[in-house]
DNA sequence: TAAATAAACAACATTTTGTTTATTATCTTT
DNA sequence: AAAGATAATAAACAAAATGTTGTTTATTTA
């Protein structure tokens, strides 16, 4: 199936967007295949030439918000040191967040948080480590790295998630400075 | 239905642990009722007579998990100082995590980690920000007390996640010792 | 502009689910 | 240990959801 073909993007775009709207109302659970068709205005079997079943479609959709995430990684990685390098993340991260704001939260609200920590955590997580073995406060603590990174990681994606759901609460520039707070600086 | 009747309480078992076991092998969403009844040598129709589907049956099981962390921690409330109460908290936690390694190894295997995460935030977080109120150091940091609770909520529970698949690559003291480091002391 | 390609469709076939029934087995209570 | 109570079973059914099929329609491209 060709990907850039004018009515697959046009299809698959219809039913990205049939299942954002029905995560408004319902748990994914309670969406069936024939749900998402109705809303997309698509054939069912449209559908399954696309995608095997709705967890693949809601994969997908993941994926593209994954890509996102990864592309806007690689494409800022002018930081001088490890804490630089950690408030650029967490900006970048919750600038991702603002800009799928939608997204995110059409699955935040009738969903299971998980699906919203399975997107973010293998996305950050694979150069953490690495990066904190350059880190002297990290070495000086004496604690293995995967600890450090699956701590530090769980909680600033957790106030992440927590944002999501209070947007108007916190500005991102606050929230921001609270994380960089929370963080502890290198040792000098 | 009486609960305590020995037939009903051998059933539920029997589903629970032919559940348990199908999580080894298959994702959630690819077992079918009839699949576990199958594993549980347990008629369809008895399934229903317990359980509206196989998503109440999960809910079940990690409501039962639920409760019993929530026992653990209510019957565990002698700290004398907030750093005390953290640890008291994390190492309960890390108990709960060990006792009933077998369920969660079978939901994180091949299951989105949001099913565990899901079991224990909403447990542990609801007294944390009362707690964090009293706390000299939290108080001195000037960060709303909600962010402060979610991200070390979020950190420990993602490193709880973390050693489930990782049990024997470090020890719970160890852990446990490890966390301790990581959660700044009161300001004294 | 006509042939080739590929997506969208409608109709059909299969699987899974959820209920109901009468019957059997098991537990509880006395 | 027997009687009464109730849970579990087997079988049969309807309904829902999924998956497959040939056909039609739209689009590329040569």
């Amino acid at each position: 199936m060709k990907k850039n073909d004018l009515r697959v993007i046009k299809t698959k775009k219809a039913l990205y967007d049939a299942l954002r709207n029905l995560m408004k109302e319902k748990t994914f659970e309670e969406i069936k295949v024939s749900d998402i068709c109705d809303e997309a205005l698509i054939n069912r079997s449209t559908f399954y030439a696309h995608f095997e079943d709705k967890y693949s479609l809601l994969e997908s959709m993941i994926n593209d918000l994954k890509q996102d995430l990864i592309k806007e990684l690689d494409n800022n990685r002018n930081y001088s040191n490890t804490k630089e390098y950690y408030i650029e993340i967490i900006r970048l991260y919750l600038d991702h967040i603002e800009n799928n704001k939608d997204t995110y939260l059409s699955i935040a609200i009738n969903n299971r948080n998980s699906i919203l920590t399975d997107i973010i955590y293998d996305v950050i997580d694979k150069d953490i480590v690495s990066k904190l073995n350059n880190d002297e406060y990290a070495n000086k603590l004496n604690i293995p790295k995967d600890i450090i990174s699956k701590f530090f990681l769980g909680a600033v994606v957790n106030v992440g998630i927590y944002w999501i759901y209070n947007m108007n609460k916190y500005s991102k520039e606050e929230l921001l400075n609270y994380l960089i707070k929370l963080i502890p600086d290198e040792v000098n």
